[in-house]
RNA sequence: GCGCCCGUAGCUCAACAGGAUAGAGCACCGGAUUUCUAAUCCGGUGGUUGCAGGUUCGAGUCCUGCCGGGCGCGCCA
């Protein structure tokens, strides 16, 4: 349950009838009116705009429309005040009893708490990692496939359904590099000495095991044939290698794509010439010359008529070429093609995970996709921008193999899957972040990772205990669940309870702004409030959890640890992250 | 030159769809532990939200113009 929605829906009723007693003019707009948690806890626990809102319209001071509304919800179910606040606020506060009982939506639900449906299925599409298949993945992709697989577990748990894409690169002009690099290395195990790697070719050594596999499969075959004849070969070898290298990187960090869509077929199945002409029947495409771009006009510019879409017409700054000069297409044109292959594929809204340098590319795309689907298609860009490795504050150094950055791989080796995942939510996707290798694995309050592992650990703990300490005791979760709350009554304890209970908020709200980061700060959140609870039984013995002469007691509060465990388990669930049983090693 | 992103406490960052007295952590100062794992917690100091206007009952948030930083700018992907 969202609290928040639910006493929305419940105040629109409130309104709707001001409106049946003529409080309210017929026909107010009610759409601004939001139910929302006050800045200050200490107001209460709801708040709502509705008086400010509806003050105009009804022809009233706010604070005489606040009283009207105040008047009526003080009679619904579960508030036990309210009152009128700053320039009109209603501020409403719940009886006690109404968040215990949230501690059994948690229990009942299990990690499925915070399961929303307001996507009603809807599909989604969310293109991530999408790296060029010209070898493994480095640092500068993590961010971006976390943020993208993240957001997709988000949307789904958010009630949409949703798709993971991966766009292969794989027509482009540096295949033909990732070939010929790949055919050095061919000859390389053919025995040949091919001294260094040649400036614009791909040095790194990941493609001696493709020319060895070449070599021990086909032998001699290739070496004296001119290069149109195994450039083909070489290609399809070299990217099926890369992409395998990819996946493997893929799947030690957890992510799995449900679909993989290749460039190269789009265009052999004239994915190009659809888009084009779909385009053309809407007479979006011109020929003509683009003015050079002001204030860094290239040196070898040269005004050249070309094929071109009317991008300006749907907010670009520019029209933009579909074709280069040799006739080819261009990646816009092709990747137009793939987007309108997704929006036919059934997928209205379509998400793009990117890395920040493709910003100058986002409005061209988000016009073409208004365009191609006559504004019915949805694109959505999330720019990733720059981590920064570090070291105890200081850059990190990079790998100096040849041509080498440091990996994907190596980074999960060195952190672990846990780590990389948490810490690429600790900053919005377009906020630049700084990943430091070794504050990641201090074991304090500074790291966000730790902290939120300590707070299920420690759960995990008083449950493990409580088992011991009351063995005849019924504590099953299905058990903690029907339990008596009542003894529940300090006000952190009631603090905790207000947090888990906007989980589900939390969830939707991320959700529809393609936010994963918040569930990141929620954690630390709970986990505070988490600790925080914890030390105060330090200091009060009457508020541990544990209290082994009042079993009623010590079952409430286990119910309430199992909840936070569970409402933990929950988002880290969503991220990829595992709860863990202990710290210990 | 143009476009996009960013600018919030000394530092690193939040702020949910435009809401109330802008919040955390670090640092600094002062406290709490014979532990349900103190690897934690509590309190205090600290702000002209880059600058100047505008819209609004209300602006860190929206609009305009500046300043500063990042990214990008026809035949790379």
């Amino acid at each position: 349950m969202n609290v928040f929605k639910h006493f929305g829906e419940v105040l629109l009723g409130e309104l709707e009838a001001l409106v049946a007693t003529g409080t309210l003019p017929a026909g107010t707009d009610l759409s601004r009116v939001s139910v929302e948690p006050p800045r200050d806890p200490a107001h209460g626990d709801l708040a709502t705009n509705a008086a400010m809102v509806l003050a105009k319209p009804a022809g009233m001071k706010p604070r005489d429309l606040a009283q009207a509304i105040a008047d009526r919800l003080a009679a619904v179910a579960h508030v036990t005040s309210t009152n009128i606040a700053g320039p009109g606020f209603i501020n409403i506060r719940l009886h006690d009893v109404f968040w215990r009982d949230r501690l059994r939506d948690v229990l009942r639900a299990g990690t499925k708490y915070g399961d929303s449906d307001i996507g009603h299925g809807a599909p989604v599409n969310v293109e991530y990692v999408s790296a060029n298949p010209t070898g493994p993945l480095h640092v500068g992709h993590a961010r971006g496939t976390v943020v993208g697989d993240v957001l997709a577990a988000l949307l789904a748990k958010a009630g949409y359904a949703v798709t993971r894409e991966y766009y292969i690169n794989d027509a482009g002009a540096q295949i033909d590099v990732l070939a010929r690099s790949a055919y050095l290395r061919y000859r390389e195990a053919l025995g040949e000495d091919i001294g260094g790697i040649p400036e614009g070719l791909y040095p790194g050594n990941y493609l001696v095991a493709v020319g060895e596999m070449l070599q021990q499969r086909d032998g001699e075959k290739w070496r004296d044939l001119p290069e149109d004849q195994w450039l083909p070969e070489f290609r399809d070898v070299s990217v099926a290698a890369m992409m395998d290298l990819i996946r493997a990187d893929l799947d030690s960090i957890g992510v799995r794509h449900d679909v993989y869509s290749s460039e190269q077929a789009l265009i052999r199945a004239g994915g190009v010439e659809n888009a084009i002409e779909t385009l053309q029947s809407r007479n979006l495409i011109y020929r003509g010359t683009l003015e050079p771009p002001k204030g860094k006009a290239p040196e070898d510019w040269e005004p050249r008529p070309q094929l071109l879409f009317r991008a300006t017409d749907f907010g670009d700054d520019t029209d933009r070429p579909l074709q280069k000069s040799d006739g080819n297409w261009t990646y816009f044109a092709s990747d137009l093609a793939y987007h309108l292959d997704k929006y036919q594929r059934g997928f209205p809204t379509m998400i793009d995970v990117l890395g920040a340098d493709h910003g100058g590319y986002v409005k061209r795309m988000k016009a073409g996709v208004k365009a191609l689907t006559d504004s019915s298609g949805e694109l959505d860009v999330k720019l990733c921008q720059m981590v920064r490795l570090l070291a105890a504050g200081k850059p990190a150094k990079m790998s100096k193999r040849a041509g080498t950055y440091v990996t994907l791989s190596d980074l999960l080796d060195r952190v672990g899957g846990d780590v990389v995942r948490f810490i690429m939510l600790t900053r919005k996707n377009d906020a630049p972040l700084d990943f430091d290798l070794v504050k990641v694995k201090d074991e304090s309050r500074e790291n966000p990772v730790f902290y939120v592992h300590y707070a299920h650990a420690r759960c995990r703990s008083v449950l493990r205990l409580a088992a011991a300490e009351f063995a005849a005791a019924d504590l099953s979760i299905a058990a903690l669940a029907e339990a008596d709350l009542s003894p529940l009554t300090d006000s952190t304890e009631l603090a905790l309870m207000r947090t888990m209970a906007a989980w589900p908020r939390t969830v939707e709200s991320a959700a529809l702004a393609h936010e994963p980061h918040r569930l990141a700060f929620y954690l630390q959140e709970l986990a505070a409030g988490f600790h925080a609870l914890w030390t105060k039984g330090k200091d009060d013995a009457s508020l541990r959890f544990l209290v082994p002469t009042n079993l009623a007691l010590s079952v409430a509060r286990l119910a309430m640890v199992q909840a936070v465990a569970t409402v933990l388990a929950s988002g880290m669930e969503v991220i990829g992250v595992e709860p863990l049983e202990e710290l210990r090693s």
